[in-house]
DNA sequence: TCCAAGGCGTTAGCAACGCTTTCGTAGCTG
DNA sequence: CAGCTACGAAAGCGTTGCTAACGCCTTGGA
């Protein structure tokens, strides 16, 4: 048989699948572990600091689903993915979720600091590729407060808020943010230099000479394809 | 003197201001409204029961609240306003704001449809200024999903997730996205059409296509790359 | 005026809760 | 073997949400 504190935190765990961390009574806990009440206060102090392990290791299950996503040298859909199995994560287990994410007043998980380093290190990433034009800490901020936002509406409020599509929707308005839309920078260079170079090119105030334009005709003919609509 | 029900509803609400909703004793509600045990249950049925009418009435005060905003001539910029003025309810009601978005399982505060409804009509005047490019109801949830997760976990991190300037990022950035930045769009649009134009006025031939512009700024950066800046 | 009816206060008490104390026992270590 | 730690059993404390029983007092229709 394995230690008494293995066993009451699995009892906790297993509990905290089908009720809510207050529903859930300390006789209860000693019942299915088999163990004597004042054991869970000779391990954990209270009930809070059993509820407090229990969150710490949840918290350690969370980031070890997180760490399981590989990294593709994308590092912005990466992040997508982060935020779809955070999002995973909380409707699979949802009280253990709300036990992590809405903890009793002056207690500190310590492990939602691990959680802010992991997102803080695939950001990182992000800004080595160029793909970040916000400051570090406050993207990773946005995105996890975002992310957290979804997933308890979700929760609490599954019929109005459950629809996946509003994750969806929040996850690439905030990530978009941060990390700035590639299609739309491109456009906006593509376009704003375009226009500016011609510009100056008419007017003849420009940096551009006539091989340019010329490089630029050539282009609109295209490489195979004479291609416009 | 006051019905009991009123004494029993500014009372719980009194107390709310200082300790949480689950910290909160009968007892004690009934000592500081001056009425005996069983009137709660005869007027409320039971203790979650007297709670979800403080839920109410605290929706009834927040929903006053933004109604108080003034309406200016760019919805969208009231939608950022309706924005802060959550988040500041939430951050002047702390305990209140927690009954009312992170309700009992099982429990439905009925007024979280009004919320709903007060942000969709809202959100019908930037439809109605063209400012609106994702469905209604998807950009109704996604803005209040993410501005409750801004709140929650201010109250709950107040030191890791309390900065105000994550409040603002997350807003511009939800708000940005089912709107439509504004600025981005002048931007894209002046550029591409602009660009469009010209392009079509040099080569005399029709407006091209955004895909045929990528190109023409690739050909602008060159081979030699003569890149202005 | 009388007399129900109902809103409200009082007392007492139940079962369940978190938590503690006490005690007994098993198993290992020196 | 002695002594220590680890753990289980039982009982109990104070508080909690909630209920039962009773009685007062105002109200309003007869």
């Amino acid at each position: 048989m394995s230690t008494a504190r293995e066993r009451i935190l699995a009892a906790t765990e297993e509990l905290l699948a089908s009720k809510d961390a207050l529903a859930i009574s300390t006789r209860a806990i000693c019942d299915r572990a088999k163990v004597g009440m004042p054991e869970i206060y000779r391990q954990f102090g209270d009930k809070q600091g059993l509820l407090t392990a229990v969150a710490c290791i949840g918290f350690e299950r969370f980031l070890a689903n997180k760490r399981r996503n590989p990294m593709t040298d994308d590092p912005v859909a990466d992040l997508r993915t982060a935020w779809d199995s955070h999002v995973a994560f909380a409707l699979d287990n949802p009280h253990l979720y709300r036990l992590m994410f809405t903890p009793a007043p002056d207690s500190q998980p310590p492990a939602v600091e691990e959680a802010r380093a992991l997102l803080l290190s695939a950001l990182e990433r992000c800004r080595a590729a160029g793909r970040l034009r916000t400051p570090l800490e406050l993207a990773g901020q946005s995105i996890l407060t975002a992310n957290v936002g979804v997933c308890l509406m979700a929760l609490s409020f599954p019929g109005l808020y459950g629809d996946p599509g509003i994750s969806r929707s929040v996850r690439d308005a905030v990530i978009g943010a941060v990390t700035g839309d590639e299609r739309e920078d491109t456009r906006i260079t593509d376009g704003i230099v375009l226009a500016q170079t011609l510009v100056g090119t008419l007017t003849g105030t420009a940096p551009v000479g006539s091989d340019a334009i010329a490089r630029l005709s050539q282009a609109l003919r295209g490489p195979a394809s004479p291609r416009d609509e």
